[in-house]
RNA sequence: GGCCCCAUGGACUAGUGGUUAGGUCACCACCCUUUCAAGGUGGUAGCACGGGUUCAAAUCCCGUUGGGGUCACCA
């Protein structure tokens, strides 16, 4: 009887520390993640911090942290410089090292010691000629094709000439793979060039060290961007130099700018974190990019998805292969998704800090305890969770659940006032001041009981007292507003109110949208 | 330019030889309604093009066009 050997599936993020984590970025992590879960495997991070001048001071630390407010925590980190981290390429140059010279010494690579001049003239003259600008060893005799004698070498190494080791591509072979997402794909390796493994700072290249450490970190599927696609046989290649077995790959369709190019800066934000400053908050951005490449397929219509429900429903064979405008809209309408589902105590906590902000800045006439209360802001949050884009929106574009109107928008103003107006208002004022039951309910029946005999609508009072209460003619149902604002504060916004906003305003005819401020 | 990848409405996509080409976002209209949202109903809009293969092609093959990626001692 034969046993089959199966090999516990584990992937990889593998950033560069340079700066913040990218949208592309998080899909790839996540696509990882959710794979490795979804096959019972293991989920690393590791950092690729190879290039010593692009490397940014803390870069990863702001990567994991951004990587995790999503969720996706990698399973597997070891210990180093006291703390708990991802693996780091910087710490491995000795591996690196010694694998070099096992393929210098099986000559599958060479020292090179052509000038970044030489280089350019090559690389000109290639371009002359209509070639592919490439390393060419025969044209570069003083390399004497990648096979200059020991001796010569070991006294440039002497004299300490600056160097780099370039790998020994084989002319003409074909190399051919099967992309998990692309298909059989195929190259010739004469268009391949001789690709520096060291270079002459004494780091690896990223194909030198990621091939290595996928190896030894034993990667079985390496799920990246499309653009890595065509670094595909120098990499096989390298697996093979070793004799190892190549991991399985999935080369990811781009995110695109709206012009179709490979998401960039410059046409709008990319990093992540930026996004959660807007207010986008980590399930609806994740959501949002699973469904950037990615479907469920087989007739669902679903659209909301967390990353358990990923995690349940991935798979590689459902990615597509054409890139995905990353296309803002969607995002919005995620983000309404989540917040008209979210538990209260999750949107007061992320609301609370914005309020105080905004009571440190100005003094309120309300209560500050009360509206600080979860009782007050559970309140307002269930009135206003439809209406806003953004958690942070129920304090800033409901200001006045939190602050007595300082202004009274004027075209709700001059659409609203009539002559009689004021009278009614002030008759009415005395009515709600005279009862103690607040209740949406019966502040409905009172408005409109009161309203009837004089001949008027409910809509009559209803509009003014909703833009004397609030300052604005838009918002939650005004008998649920009041309700929440109390006695107190309706009355007292009211008897400003209507001192101030005067009738029709024989004005110009020109109200605008914009708010005029009625101050004393 | 060489090599590689890709191609369904404005965006994300379903579709694997026979469908009135489906869904979501956005947009428009209507309904609901005190406003704004939310919700409901309906609508505008798509298989890049040309050849094949086949009784039959969005679907398979070839070509064209278009777009993208990549050609660093960056990842």
């Amino acid at each position: 009887m034969q046993t089959t050997q199966v090999q516990r599936v584990r992937t990889r993020f593998a950033p560069s520390p340079t700066g913040y984590l990218h949208v592309g970025g998080l899909r790839t992590a996540l696509y990882n993640y959710i794979f490795a879960k979804k096959m019972n495997g293991d989920f690393i991070v590791r950092i690729e911090d190879t290039d010593q001048a692009r490397k940014v001071e803390g870069a990863d630390k702001n990567l994991l942290q951004t990587l995790e407010m999503t969720g996706i925590v990698p399973d597997e980190s070891f210990l180093h410089g006291g703390n708990f981290g991802p693996y780091v390429q910087s710490e491995r140059l000795d591996i690196y090292t010694n694998y070099c010279k096992q393929l210098l010494d099986q000559k599958q690579a060479y020292y090179c010691f052509s000038t970044a001049g030489e280089l350019e003239e090559n690389r000109k003259l290639q371009m002359k000629q209509g070639l592919q600008p490439k390393y060419n060893r025969k044209w570069l005799p003083e390399n004497m094709g990648g096979s200059m004698p020991e001796s010569e070498i070991k006294k440039k190494l002497d004299e300490g000439d600056p160097y780099v080791v370039r790998m020994r591509v084989p002319d003409y072979i074909s190399i051919m793979f099967d992309d998990l997402v692309r298909g059989p794909v195929e190259f010739d390796s004469a268009t391949v060039d001789d690709q520096v493994l060291m270079k002459s700072d004494g780091f690896p290249t990223y194909h030198f060290a990621s091939v290595i450490d996928d190896h030894l970190m034993e990667i079985t599927h390496v799920i990246r961007g499309e653009e890595w696609l065509s670094s595909m046989p120098k990499h096989l290649l390298l697996y093979e130099f070793f004799g190892w077995e190549p991991p399985k790959t999935a080369h990811l369709p781009l995110l695109l700018n709206p012009d179709r190019s490979k998401l960039s800066k410059r046409q709008g934000d990319v990093a992540v974190e930026d996004f959660f400053r807007k207010g986008y908050s980590p399930e609806a951005i994740l959501n949002f990019v699973a469904l950037l490449g990615w479907n469920e397929g087989e007739g669902s219509e679903r659209e909301v998805y967390d990353l358990k429900d990923l995690v349940k429903t991935f798979s590689l064979e459902r990615v597509g292969k054409a890139g995905a405008v990353f296309n803002i809209d969607k995002l919005g309408w995620l983000e309404k998704q989540y917040i008209k589902e979210r538990p209260l105590e999750a949107i007061i906590e992320t609301i609370r800090p914005v309020l105080e902000a905004e009571l440190e800045k100005s003094p309120t006439e309300m209560d500050v305890d009360r509206i600080q209360g979860d009782d007050y802001l559970g309140k307002v949050i269930e009135l206003m969770r439809e209406r806003v884009d953004f958690e942070h929106e129920v304090v800033t574009f409901s200001t006045y659940f939190f602050f007595d109107p300082v202004e009274y928008e004027e075209k709700a103003v001059a659409k609203r006032w009539k002559e009689d107006t004021n009278d009614i208002l002030l008759e009415f004022i005395d009515l709600l001041e005279a009862t103690d039951d607040f209740s949406a309910e019966n502040l409905e029946t009172l408005l409109k009981e009161f309203v009837g005999p004089k001949g008027k609508k409910p809509a009559f009072l209803i509009h003014p007292l909703r833009i004397l209460t609030s300052g604005v003619g838009f918002g939650p149902s005004l008998y649920h507003m009041l309700e929440v604002f109390g006695k107190e504060t309706v009355v007292r916004r009211l008897k400003k109110g209507v001192e101030k906003v005067k009738a029709p305003g024989s004005g110009p005819d020109d109200p605008g949208t914009r708010t005029i401020v009625i101050r004393d």
